[in-house]
DNA sequence: TTAGGTCATTTAGTATACAAGATGGAGTGA
DNA sequence: TCACTCCATCTTGTATACTAAATGACCTAA
């Protein structure tokens, strides 16, 4: 076990809270309130937070108070687009330095998640499956695409929380399992294929559902709106006439 | 022109100087040295570092002195390797979303390399290259990628400053243009393979050289260091010998 | 001459002080 | 009742103070 700075700690404590869902989006991070349970000064909790805003998984800035980020729904595509993007290459990279080793690490950690799925253990589950990613981008052994690959797979857990279904889980053990099926095989194109729908499932399990909280605020509001108007129109001219004279 | 942060302003500053060579990879950067010109603490200078290294232009931490960054050769592959595959994906969006004032845009740039090939300005000359693959990128207009290869984009500007000769000048106007002409004609597959091969090229030209300056050195001296026990050996024994008891 | 050691100087790590801006609530007028 | 203003308080932005580690020069001894 390395020893971590004390900042690198809060960092991490942070990410894994907002993560996890402890932290839900919009939750204000107060630098002081932050700082105490670790007795560590505003100094240190900035830097973490400031790594935390560039991994996208808070917003900061501005005089105001720093707040884990609620990534709009753009965004949110934006970063499964990338994320698949980078996966395929991870994909094809650990294929074409395929060893028997990497097959028995990834076995493993299949058994894992099949395990958690059983004990119904939700917060392990979901653990599990983004650390499934971040296992193969180490495959790669390039230290960028760990870095990038593990602060998007990061932004994705964030994302699922603010749109996904309360109880989603990612359930996707199967798709994890055909993607190391092809590796095995050694059929590159296959698992490049795999891992590609896998996220694509991921993305639609996680912005095809309602909302259930958030940034699509103006849009369940409009919703209610017109149902509202409509009601009044057929009930009251009265106060229909009113909301007329509001809107000019 | 929208006001940047004093923090913002020293890491555009330092950025570009790294960029452009004028602080080369190595040059220490001491944290008030750098404040002084712009009239700001360490705090900010901090700051402006911090962004730096997390974009792996500069070398910090561990109460050492911050350095320009010296990339290892196997670094740099790797900078490539997922440059190379962020590009791919980047040529695809803009051919699914292609709009003829992007064939503009694109254009008139072209013309802007060409210019300033032809009065023979280096310095602009690597600019532009550098500018063409962001602004395909924010053609793109998802910020994560566009993020994510201007990061990379400067970060091989500073590997080619580290390895590339002295005066590679990129000279890749002309594969940049037969990315534009492919996306012109609607050729998806041919524009992110010439695109690929593009990358593909600018690596080599960076790295294949002779290592110039740097991080090589150990691998360079022990070169020395064989020929000269060579020559010894068939010289004078007695230098021989001392070497041999030095090594023990 | 050189290897190693000691000390002064430089420079980064961290906490804190202070100013300025954001936030939220009480009070006032319609 | 509601909207709005003003003030007290909280919270951040930035500079600075203090500590401890790194650096480099000089000096000593073999």
């Amino acid at each position: 076990m390395k020893k971590l700075t004390r900042a690198e700690t809060v960092y991490r404590a942070l990410r894994q809270a907002i993560i996890e869902q402890d932290l839900g989006p919009g939750t204000k991070l107060p630098e002081d309130e932050i700082g105490a349970p670790f007795n560590i000064s505003r100094t240190l909790v900035r830097q973490a937070l400031a790594r935390l805003q560039s991994d996208g998984l808070v917003e900061a800035g501005g005089k105001k108070t720093a707040t884990v980020a609620r990534p709009s729904l753009s965004e949110s595509k934006d970063v499964f687009r990338v994320r698949r993007a980078l996966e395929r290459e991870v994909i094809r990279i650990v294929a074409e330095t395929w060893t028997s080793e990497n097959g028995t690490l990834l076995e493993s950690h299949l058994n894992k998640e099949d395990a958690a799925r059983e004990t119904g253990d939700e917060r392990i589950s979901v653990r599990l499956a983004a650390e499934f990613h971040i296992l193969l981008a180490e495959l790669t052994q390039n230290p960028v695409l760990i870095d990038y690959v593990t602060q998007l797979v990061s932004r994705c857990s964030l994302i699922l929380a603010l749109y996904g279904r309360p109880h989603a889980t990612d359930c996707a053990v199967d798709e994890h399992r055909n993607v190391v099926i092809a590796l095995r095989e050694g059929n590159i194109e296959e698992a490049v294929r795999q891992m590609d729908h896998h996220v694509s499932l991921v993305e639609r399990r996680a912005l095809n559902d309602d909302v259930k909280n958030g940034p699509r605020l103006s849009e369940i509001l409009s919703r209610h709106a017109s149902e509202i108007q409509a009601e009044q129109a057929t009930d009251t001219i009265a106060i229909h006439e009113r909301q007329v004279k509001r809107q000019a």
